[in-house]
RNA sequence: CGGGGAGUAGCGCAGCCUGGUAGCGCAUCUGUUUUGGGAACAGAGGGUCGCAGGUUCGAAUCCUGUCUCCCCGACCA
């Protein structure tokens, strides 16, 4: 992309409502627009890492078993009366009216809707297990929004829905979301924990909130150090028996403020002792009947019997992400985008535009880039170099590529790696190889 | 929902107390000189002062109502 056909509209001053870095630097660099409490516009640039984001949770759902779907935004009334929530639910689902004066709601979830949509076609155990899940948005009407994208009202949410006749079953479903979890937020480029949640009225211990580590984030979190040392499970056989991956990461401490056992916390060797504050992405949670029993969603079990279905569901913030990852990967220069989700895997700065030689320069590297799918974006702006300079490192791309009259004279040009800061000077053949290995990487 | 604060040019703000017909910085446009980390000079454009009533000869400024947004807390992906 050339950034004069780009539309990147970044700020130079940050605007007065952002408190918290993540928002600042979406609104800086161009990437939402708020449009109202908590409801936000998502320009180009954040557009981009959005669909990226959601590309990836929605791969790593699929190799775990998962069956993509959609559901729609606004629901009736009337499945949420079937389980009692139209009127538990409270002033946080978003109530409105058509025009026969029917009673719909914009969803908040889709527990109540999935749950019709398996007990209208599904009638035996042989038709399971099944996992289904949709990216949607949803509403929630927060008394407070705040923290830009972290806390909209409107929101975009991966969440799953998992169908078993037995709990034992169930928990076979709960594992493979567990591990689909660890894999996904490892790619997201994040160090996701897994930590004990409350099951409430259920019981047991099949829930988990997966926090991502952020010194803004809205909850502290205590755990064993060791947790953020481990691997994320990668590649395997979803199949298979996973307790594995699960019981080395629930055999030790984790939990959050609300689920944090002190006594247990202090018995850990104290080097290995963990607190911060932590921001919560994900939540897995196995809930039984609760909503199959209410709405009658049975099946015939190979003991000739009815059993309500076993169910679980399983969210990812989709939209939060966007700010989480920023959260937790930021300088105060700007973003540091992780490079899977990156909204360009580089930048090509022409500090002399118009002149021949890194004109000639540029544009060969932005087609050999461009070519080996590393999404190049090109600052073809006659701006001047200190402007696009600090605009690259705002916006947040993985490596910057500056081409100069003065390198190019000697036959080189710049690469930056926005993490590290480190700059080489490379011919730009060799920049190019350089940039394919990394991002084969 | 409790407590606090703010709405004045695209963004950040001053002016309000003490009424007299709107200003500063950045951004934008034009020109000149510049150009390796947010350029300089000269000129220009842009505002029903959130909205609605009221007081007054006159309201951004005073009064009443209303809408919106933000911050702290309680609550949530």
């Amino acid at each position: 992309m050339r950034l004069s056909q780009y539309f990147l509209p970044v700020l130079k001053e940050t605007p007065a409502e952002a408190t918290i870095a993540s928002h600042r630097y979406m609104l800086r660099a161009g990437m939402v627009r708020q449009q109202s409490a908590g409801i936000y516009a998502w320009l180009p640039l954040g557009f981009r890492v959005l669909r990226k984001i959601e590309q990836i949770v929605r791969e790593e759902q699929d190799k775990a078993g998962a069956v993509e779907m959609l559901m729609p935004t606004i629901q009736s009334a009337e499945l949420w009366r079937e389980t009692g929530r139209y009127d538990a639910y409270g002033p946080e689902m978003l109530r409105i009216k058509d025009r026969s004066d029917r009673d719909m709601l914009y969803g908040p979830t889709n527990e109540d809707m999935i749950t019709d949509i398996f007990r209208s076609y599904v009638r035996s155990y042989k038709m399971l297990p099944k996992m289904l899940y949709h990216i949607q948005w949803k509403f929630r009407d927060e008394r407070r929004p705040r923290f830009g994208v972290m806390r909209g009202r409107e929101f975009l949410m991966k969440d799953t829905y998992s169908f078993d006749v037995t709990k034992e079953d169930a928990v076979k479903s709960y594992y493979k979301m567990f591990v689909a979890y660890l894999n996904t937020f490892d790619r997201l480029g994040l160090k996701a924990i897994p930590v004990k949640a409350d099951t409430g009225p259920i019981g047991g211990d099949l829930s988990h909130e997966f926090v991502i580590l952020a010194d803004t984030g809205e909850s502290e979190v205590f755990c064993h150090k060791d947790l953020l040392d481990m691997n994320a499970p990668g590649n395997v056989d979803f199949a298979g028996d996973l307790s594995a991956h699960v019981d080395s990461r629930t055999s030790l401490y984790a939990a959050a403020d609300e689920m944090h056992d002190a006594t247990a916390f202090a018995a850990l060797p104290e080097d290995k002792q963990m607190s911060a504050r932590g921001i919560e992405v994900g939540h897995i949670f196995y809930f039984g009947d609760k909503y199959s029993a209410p709405m009658n969603a049975n099946v015939m079990g190979p003991d000739g019997k009815e059993h309500a279905v076993q169910m679980g569901s399983y969210g990812i913030g989709v939209s939060r992400l966007v700010g989480g990852i920023i959260e937790a990967s930021h300088d105060e220069d700007g973003i540091i985008w992780p490079k899977s989700v990156a909204p360009f895997g580089v930048g090509i700065i022409n500090l002399k535009t118009d002149n021949e030689d890194t004109d000639k320069v540029c544009e060969t590297l932005y087609a050999a880039l461009a070519k080996a799918g590393i999404d190049p974006l090109y600052d073809d702006s006659n701006d001047r170099g200190g402007v696009k300079f600090s605009r690259m490192d705002l916006i947040g791309l993985p490596y910057a590529i500056t081409v100069g009259p003065r390198g190019v004279a000697e036959g080189v040009v710049e690469i930056k790696t926005r993490a590290t800061g480190e700059r080489q000077k490379l011919s730009p053949e060799a920049a190019i190889k350089f940039l394919t290995a990394e991002f084969a990487a």
